[in-house]
This record gives C-alpha cells, structure tokens and sequence, in this order.
DNA sequence: AAAATTCTTCCACTGGACGGAAGGGGGCCG
DNA sequence: CGGCCCCCTTCCGTCCAGTGGAAGAATTTT
C-alpha cells in the first residue's frame, strides 16, 4: 500500500521544508522521486486549488490555502491565539526571546516565537522541531511527559555544546528538580551565549506546552524571570480553561 | 477532468473551514461528496502522513504537518517575519489592533493581526478575507491593484452597514485621495464603533500589502497615528528589501 | 434490547493514473 | 549562427490502483 495517488502528492508538498521553500518543478520530481510527467499532472492539480503558488521565476511555492488551512490547525487556533497577548506581556516585561513550545513525539516543536529586533542567536524557528534535553522548553516538556517517552529521549542524548547534559542520570536529576520546582534552566546546552528558563502551560491538570524565555545570562535574575514567566502561564492556563480547549 | 484522486484528497481537507475546524469522518464525507467508503481511505492515508489529526472525540483536525507547511508560505515566511518586530512597535505605540494584509483576488487576505487583551470589536481573523471597499486596508490594496481589479470590485460593492461607500464614484475619488495622499482611512464601513486607518507596505516600487490599524474614533490624533504607521511601514519596506524579498 | 448512527473491512470491476517518448522554448557557449 | 543542454508541456495505449456497494463491527441513543 505504498504507492497510492495521494501519497505521491503528499510527498510532493513534502518536498518543501525549511531548506528548500521554492523548488522547480523538476526539482519537486527529484525530490519526490516521481517521473516527470507524473509530478508535471500532480502539481498541476496541486497549484490548480491552491496548495502551491508560482513565482515570477517559474519556481512552485507552498501556497496561500496551506497557509490557511495551517491557521485552522488546533496548535494555531487554540493554544497560539489564547498565548498570544501574555507572550507579548512578557515580552514587555523582560525583552527577551520569547517562545512557545509543544512535544511532537520525542521533540520539540515551537509553536510561536517573539523577538525583538536585536536579540540573543536562537536557532529555534516557529515550525521548527528540536531535541528535548538541551532546551529549556524542552526539559519542561519532557519532565511532565509520559514514562516511555523520557525513556526514548534518554536513549539520545546527543551532545551540542560543551555544556549539553548527556548524563542520563544527571538529565534524570534535573527533570526531578523541573517537576518540584516548576521551571527549568539551560545555561548554553544548546548555543554558546544563550541561556533560558521555561514553565509549564497547564490545561486543568494537564502539561500541554512550555512557555520559555532565552536570555544571555541568567544568574542575577531568576526570580524576576521565573516569575514574570509564571504569570504568563497562568494566564494562559486560564484563557485555555475558559475556552474549553480540546 | 473534475474527478481526480487528488482532487478529492483536497476537497476533503478544503472541508474544513473557520466554522468547521474539526470534522467527523461521516461529516467530511457528506461535505467533500463523496462515498463513506472513499473517504475512509483518503481519510486514513491524509491522517497516515499528518495532514489530518485526530481529536480523544475521534474527530479529525487539521494536523501538525500542515501547519508547518504553512509556515513555508511566502506570505508568512517572508511578510510576516519582515514585519513582526514593526508591528509590535506599532502596537506599542498605539495600543490599537494593528492589521498586515495582502491582496488576494479582489478581496483582502489578513495576514497578521496583533491585538491587545482587550480591543475594539473586529471582525477581523488572521488567515480570512474581507471585501476590499469596507477596510481600510482594503482600500490601500484596491488603490494600488491593477486596473482590471479594481473594476471588478466596483461591481460589488456590497452594503456591510450604513456607511458603508456603495457608490462607484465616490469610491474612485477616495482611492486617487489614497494615492495622493498615501493613507487611507474608514468610518464604521465595516464594523459600527470601528474606524480604521492604513498605508501602504511596499518592496521597492510595488505595493505588497498594507498595514492599518483599528480604533474607536481617529477624528483627534489622525495625523499622529498616521506618522506612526509610516513609520512601521518604512521600517518593514527596508527590511523586505535588504533581503530581498521574492 | 432494539434502533439508529458512525466507523471499518472486503472485493470484483473499471476508468483514471501512469510514464515513456516526443515536441516546444529559452539560455549559454563555441 | 548553430548546436547543446536543461526545463517544461503534451500525448496516448496500457494497466493497476481507486472505486463504492454491501456487509459487519462498534458505539450511542431511544
């Protein structure tokens, strides 16, 4: 059951990632390793409703009903729209990047991003995914996820920096901490420079996201940072409670 | 040539909508028009491959991975990320709902929308459409559109409350105010107890979109919510074009 | 417990999908 | 200018994946 019609156009929108936002059509055959002439009908059929859009150079691009369509995605509609206003309170409050985050399987997916026109280098993107125990958002996500995932997680812990935690027992320790004191810290796991603190979203006693800030150092304060982060939380946790999400 | 795989794998995602954002598979069948069985099976390989997701109620969503497709747009991911840090200054400033939209066809397709906890009633969504002769970015669009567009808008210029410019040539004389002027402004054309100011978003000479922002009445401070706006505007042209937006 | 509704599986027939091949068009180089 | 290369588009005979009626399972309602 491999080569059905629809997977072949899926694979064609699945063409497209970060790296590679146009593509020509004989580079969307490549990619989707379809003849020619099959990509040729399929993305026509594709453009012809709109999942994909022409450049002036000829070349195809995602097009503005996925977009759309993105937008009715229960990520988007609910958690982001509920998020939106105390992220950019907390913004307010402590210029710092700010980020929005989900697990997806055993990574991290951003759900929503908030920087200012300078800002620490932050490699995350809004859509893009990252491993779990070298991000703030990350260990939040992680220490309130299920058993067996935590265990899968363990199982790669792939060093990034020279400070990333690759010790399963020391992650282990850190998760404990997470959980009793309802934040976590990164100090330059991830990049050099960048350090974060995140806490947990709640939906009644459920974890359904991370709400972190990455800053360039963190030791005077914390306090400040883990506070102003709780009180968007909360907000959120309430705005979430009141739309019956999900 | 109107009964393809594909196509009716489209039809079914295009079943959801800002009304139906979650869908049982009974109710997408009946909505796209096809057999249950059929749409069992498209069904099963769009969830299969992320596009659809699947709520604890066991209807379908739309998934993760279109939403991340999304994200690839031009739309978002050159427009929107040029603009985010202008509109937060702009929000700043004003503490009005500031609006970014593209033209889309002869109607306006609302890109970003930035509000505060508490606003100005609008009727407004990131990701849905308006008619372009009642808004105020609207008008900037229809001002700047080709010809052809702007007539085919006249030809419906449809009643939306009792100030709304129903009239073809009083409609004319306000764009060529518009271009002249380079702002454009609404009155409860669109919304009783909304006024709506916008100007232009440019990339080099083209007009790409617009940016306006909604507020209560504008009779006081006109002249500075318009500089205001310029300003986020010039901001955002500079940045489409150093990097050199498509 | 019966009835209604929704979901899932099955399978024989058939019409839409397939893709090799050939034909256009544009850009680059010798 | 002509030859070459690359990319896009169209065509058409073959064939297999898609189709959908029907039957059955699972769930909810009456």
């Amino acid at each position: 059951m491999g080569v059905t019609v629809t997977s072949r156009a899926l694979d064609l929108l699945g063409a497209f990632d970060g790296e590679h936002r146009s593509l020509s059509l004989t580079d969307l055959a490549r990619r989707a390793d379809l003849p020619l002439a099959t990509a040729h009908r399929l993305v026509g059929e594709l453009h012809r409703w709109g999942a994909l859009a022409r450049e002036p150079s000829g070349e195809y691009v995602i097009g503005r009903r996925i977009w759309q369509l993105g937008l009715l995605a229960p990520v988007q509609s609910g958690l982001r729209q509920a998020a939106s206003p105390f992220l950019h309170d907390l913004y307010g409050a402590t210029l710092a990047t700010v980020h929005l985050a989900v697990r997806d399987g055993i990574e991290v997916l951003y759900v929503e991003r908030l920087a200012g026109h300078v800002s620490v280098p932050v490699v995350s993107r809004v859509g893009s995914r990252l491993p779990m125990h070298c991000t703030g958002v990350g260990k939040v996500l992680m220490a309130h996820a299920p058993e067996e995932v935590r265990a899968e997680c363990l199982r790669q812990l792939t060093r990034v920096t020279a400070y990333t935690v690759t010790q399963p027992a020391r992650l282990l320790d850190q998760l404990r901490r997470v959980r009793a004191e309802g934040y976590a810290t990164t100090g330059e796991e991830m990049s050099l420079g960048a350090c974060s603190v995140a806490v947990p979203v709640r939906n009644g006693a459920d974890v359904v996201a991370a709400l972190g800030i990455v800053v360039p150092d963190l030791r005077r304060q914390l306090p400040r940072l883990v506070s102003a982060l709780q009180v968007a939380a909360h907000g959120i946790s309430r705005t979430l409670a009141s739309v019956q999400w999900k």
